[in-house]
DNA sequence: AAAGTTTGCTAACGAACGTTAGGTTGCTTA
DNA sequence: TAAGCAACCTAACGTTCGTTAGCAAACTTT
């Protein structure tokens, strides 16, 4: 299954690759060349500017967070199903792409306006579908929480730290992980 | 209670304040002068360089974790009672100085070497100390947990993006978002 | 009143930055 | 075989960067 990238997703790719391990502002033009083997100059014959490979980024990987969890969700399943039908698209995502997730996860505030106000509406939009799963489980008197914006914001950084330390060669696959994410988050530490 | 700081301390202070916003490589000595009401140059009659600031910060918040730690561990308590004790801990760390906090945890990588190495072998013991407690909550039959190291990075990083919302003026204080954190990752969402 | 310390200034350095202009090479298509 | 295009080059632009040198004023201590 070889996929021929072209130029501008190669570029694109080595970018993300930098951008994760330096950051946005650290990564020069000329270190993003020399990691390709070319002229900084060069790379103006496929992109407009840095931070349209930023922006790239970002909005590629809110498109695949919105996706994965469109097509999880089941209606009329419990919301502890739900839940576990979030984390574990949010999961994949996750890791099916490391850095890209890195990139979208820490540097989106480098964008500039008016994207930067854009892309924080996305993220709210995201968020909400999880607060939603919270409140109906509430109602449901399924879920015992405190304050459903609090449970979504612990959950979802509890996820986000994956990136950081997953390897696809790892001993546990993503859906190995995404299945003890939720375990954990439903039912805590406590041995029952 | 008013505490005079010393220009160090307050080109500290401020600097932490933008390297919170804008990231420590997005920031630079003419922004922090500027925001200091006088010219970049002046800033060097007290520090040596821009990464001295870093470091300075860096390692300051790792001292205090440790203390925090090592005052909240209480010997002879049950594995459940001295996660709570350590979760609570760092909960009070983090939101008594959240800008010094989100330097301390996403700006560290800045750091040049030997630093860079220091801060992450100070950061191995920290979260060391988090995996004992695990690990004798699974010996104890306490916990259920597949892997005491993934544990353990789920916890820290549920607890890690407090900096990013948490406001002293807000309904919860410290106590309470910590007595939540705990609860919720000890018992899960689940009502029981 | 003298000496020292703190705090700031102006001017400037060399380096690195993102980006543009204009040109060359070689492959692909009409 | 000519035209078009993708890919890359060298040279350079204007700007910003962290930092140093050298000096001056103000406050504190002796």
């Amino acid at each position: 299954m070889e996929v021929t990238l072209s130029r501008k997703e190669q570029i694109e790719h080595t970018a993300t690759a930098l951008f994760k391990k330096r950051g946005f502002s650290a990564t020069s033009m000329r270190d993003l060349a020399n990691q390709l083997g070319i002229e900084a100059a060069s790379i103006y014959s496929h992109i407009k500017s840095k931070e349209e490979i930023l922006q790239r980024v970002c909005f590629r990987m809110a498109n695949e967070f919105f996706e994965a969890i469109d097509q999880a969700d089941v209606r009329d399943a419990s919301a502890s199903q739900r839940l576990q039908a979030a984390i574990t698209a949010h999961v994949k995502v996750l890791t099916k792409n490391t850095e890209a997730s890195a990139v979208f996860l820490h540097e989106w505030r480098h964008l500039s306006e008016p994207h930067h106000a854009e892309f924080l509406a996305l993220r709210y939009r995201y968020e909400e579908h999880f607060r939603e799963i919270i409140r109906a489980g509430i109602k449901a008197g399924e879920f015992k929480v405190p304050d459903e914006k609090f449970a979504v914001l612990t959950i979802l950084s509890a996820l986000n730290w994956i990136h950081t330390w997953y390897k696809p060669e790892g001993k546990m696959n993503a859906e190995e992980i995404a299945a003890n994410l939720a375990t954990m988050l439903l039912n805590g530490l406590k041995q029952t």
